[in-house]
DNA sequence: ACCCTTATTGAGATTGAGTCTCATGAATAT
DNA sequence: ATATTCATGAGACTCAATCTCAATAAGGGT
């Protein structure tokens, strides 16, 4: 949990095994900030010659995310995006409709808002999915980010 | 779209046809306020014994929401919610994961506040995505609750 | 170093929501 | 009434994700 802890150990203290399938989806996802999902996952370690199954790489996300290390980005598109959890606190999302940059953002305010009204309704917060949908203004760069994703 | 015409006329308007099968549809999703999905809609009619397919109902279903007469609701389930539009106008969801129990609320200062972070980073909002997730209090009535739906 | 137990893996089948196909049928304009 | 063209139905299909189960390998005990 500890997020510095080797992974070798973190997967110990579970009674869980580390095997080098789990150690390379946990470093193939901490490698890179995009919000990449299971198959882009699943994909490069392919290409990097492991012969990695696609259910491991699944199996091994849910340990991840169940550690605490990874999230799960769900912005509609029937498909989970990933999120390592390393450097970073908690934070909600900005996605551009035009060309699917992903913006993080943070609002303190909002966040009290949210226990305020959660309650006023008689209800204990467990968490929150909040996402910004828009255009982002910059066009030249932002085709340009599109032209470079899918 | 102005929400108390007649739907023949609002599929007019469109050039679309008006079919009892649509109808049926929207008088089904009218006809009730629980969030229910495209499948209990077609469970529904079945029921009610008309022969309807179930492409049928997902293609009026697109029809209904660009429209404007009826919103998609995805609280990560991997189907979507439905919910009419005809007395109410917008708000967002808090949503009991013991029950299952849904509430809508509305809160002028994060409309506000989301308007400042999407301008504050470039972006021109179009809509947003935002649920609170936790535990109702009121127990009992709570596992009634649950108890009568699923 | 070698067992032995048992968690983990891989390949492919399966699930489930939603979409697509295309021949048939029905709604509207004339 | 007829023609035109959109809508429907049944089932095939998609796609992400999960499941199955025999084979494999991690790691504690000796």
């Amino acid at each position: 949990m500890t997020i510095n802890q080797e992974f070798r150990d973190v997967l110990r203290e579970e009674g869980m095994r580390h095997t080098w399938q789990r150690q390379a989806v946990w470093d193939e996802i901490k490698s890179n900030d995009e919000h990449r999902d299971a198959d882009d996952i699943f994909i490069c370690l392919k290409q990097a010659g492991y012969p990695i199954s696609r259910a491991t790489v699944y199996r091994t996300i849910d340990v991840l995310v169940s550690h605490g290390l990874v999230r799960k980005l769900d912005i509609g598109e029937g498909r989970m995006r990933l999120e390592h959890k390393l450097d970073s606190h908690h934070h909600d999302h900005l996605i551009c409709e035009n060309c699917g940059r992903i913006i993080e953002f943070i609002s303190p305010e909002i966040e009290a808002l949210q226990s305020k009204i959660s309650s006023a309704h008689g209800f204990a917060l467990t968490h929150h999915v909040h996402q910004l949908f828009g255009r982002c203004l910059s066009y030249p760069d932002c085709d340009y980010y599109r032209s470079q994703n899918r």
